[in-house]
DNA sequence: AACCTGACATGAT
DNA sequence: TATCATGCCAGGT
């Protein structure tokens, strides 16, 4: 049982932006992939709103390498222009074409591994 | 103080 | 094989 409460409210957002925040510059991770390391199969949802309350966190969170399963910048509308994604993303030597990001599979970081 | 919305993924029908 | 409904959390109005 749980009588109290753990001493840290560690919020799911803030384990979210810790992550992100582990992801190598280069390289690309999922939203399935972060819920499913902090172990919430279909916490998935959340992590995305995680990434739009990522601006509120204390340390920077680089966002741009957050895609969907597909490799998709389902994000970049949030960004201050429609392109600041995806030119962060080539920035980091990252290719970009039609909104989702190629050879996805090869940059792919997935932290329940890397981390593990 | 309550309700609504918002960067996804999976399983079942 | 494609579509529908469900699960999850926090912040803003």
């Amino acid at each position: 049982m749980k009588p109290d409460a753990p001493a840290e409210p560690r919020n799911f957002f803030q384990d979210v932006h810790e992550v992100v925040r582990l992801v190598p510059p280069g390289r690309v991770t999922s939203y399935g992939a972060i819920a499913h390391y902090l172990g919430a199969r279909h916490g998935a949802r959340t992590v995305g709103y995680a990434m739009m309350a990522a601006h509120t966190a204390d340390q920077y969170v680089p966002a741009h390498r957050v895609l969907n399963r597909l490799g998709h910048l389902t994000g970049r509308l949030h960004y201050a222009t429609p392109f600041a994604m995806q030119e962060a993303l080539e920035a980091e030597g990252i290719r970009v074409e039609e909104d989702r990001v190629v050879d996805f599979a090869k940059l792919f970081w997935d932290p329940s591994v890397e981390l593990a």
